[in-house]
DNA sequence: TATTGTTATACTCTATAACTATA
DNA sequence: TATAGTTATAGAGTATAACAATA
């Protein structure tokens, strides 16, 4: 009896995450985006990034990676740029459209998700802010890994 | 000013999501599945569910759901059972060994997640959640459609 | 005619293994 | 030797269009 909310709790975690997904492949549908070149436009609207470290924020081996960017870079999102460093690595960085593909499909997911929430209070908003916040810093605790921190 | 908390409830739903689909695709990897199937064994659990069901419940044309059933089914984790009422549909059903696994997936996941949310105080387990169940309602009365009521 | 499901085809996504080039 | 990335290959996932069988 007790324990019923336990399991109700991590179902809804499932069924929220299913949802946002959805909406996230459906907003880059609308844009013309699979949803792996939307994820990659978006992490790269911060600035450009190296291949590795890519593979590492996409949960991606490297030749999976070597693809993804290929196509992207076909369909003219993204380019590569030699590091001048280590002339072994690359840099991606998005192009001129990519650079508006990936504003316009984040602002529509932030849209999307605004409208989603809507009746929710403001109090319960930052409550629940703060609880993913928590659960996202016990992750990094448990993993080590970081989910990039994309700032303000 | 006032607005910066909006954004970042929204960056943290898309965390969170990106959290939970990546534990889920980690447990159904542990358990030799691609993640798409360990969803259709969580879908089959409660019981058989049609083609056309199945569908709208995975968001996928009948086509590709054709060729997931047909690779599950090759793997002998589900089976096709011709629908006595109407001899064009079929039903789909899981194997003992689907039924297996698909249970096994289920409660590794609610493990994983019970152990992210650890510290997590149990008033904020109940508020998240209810917060979820909102944003589930307002998407369902938004869109018509329901996110399969799995019941108790 | 409409619906249920499959087949044919093409593309994206992904991993493993072997490779090249640089460090 | 180790690291950064690519190529080759194979399989899974997906959609569109055309099809078969049943309603």
């Amino acid at each position: 009896m007790t324990k019923e909310p336990l399991l109700r709790f991590t179902e809804a975690l499932v069924r929220l995450a299913h949802l946002v997904q959805e909406v996230f492949d459906e907003v880059a549908k609308e844009h013309d985006l699979t949803p792996q070149q939307a994820q990659l436009l978006c992490l790269l609207i911060d600035g450009p990034v190296g291949m590795t470290e890519l593979t590492r924020a996409l949960h991606l081996e490297k030749s999976s990676l070597t693809g993804l960017v290929d196509r992207a870079g076909k369909r003219g999102l993204v380019a590569r740029v030699r590091d001048s460093n280590d002339r072994r690595a690359c840099r991606i960085v998005l192009t001129r459209e990519g650079e508006r593909l990936g504003a316009m499909a984040h602002d529509a997911m932030t849209d999307r998700l605004e409208v989603l929430a809507g009746k929710l209070p403001q109090e319960h908003r930052g409550l629940l802010a703060s609880a993913i916040g928590g659960i996202l810093a016990e992750h990094t605790a448990q993993t080590g890994r970081a989910w990039n921190a994309s700032g303000s």
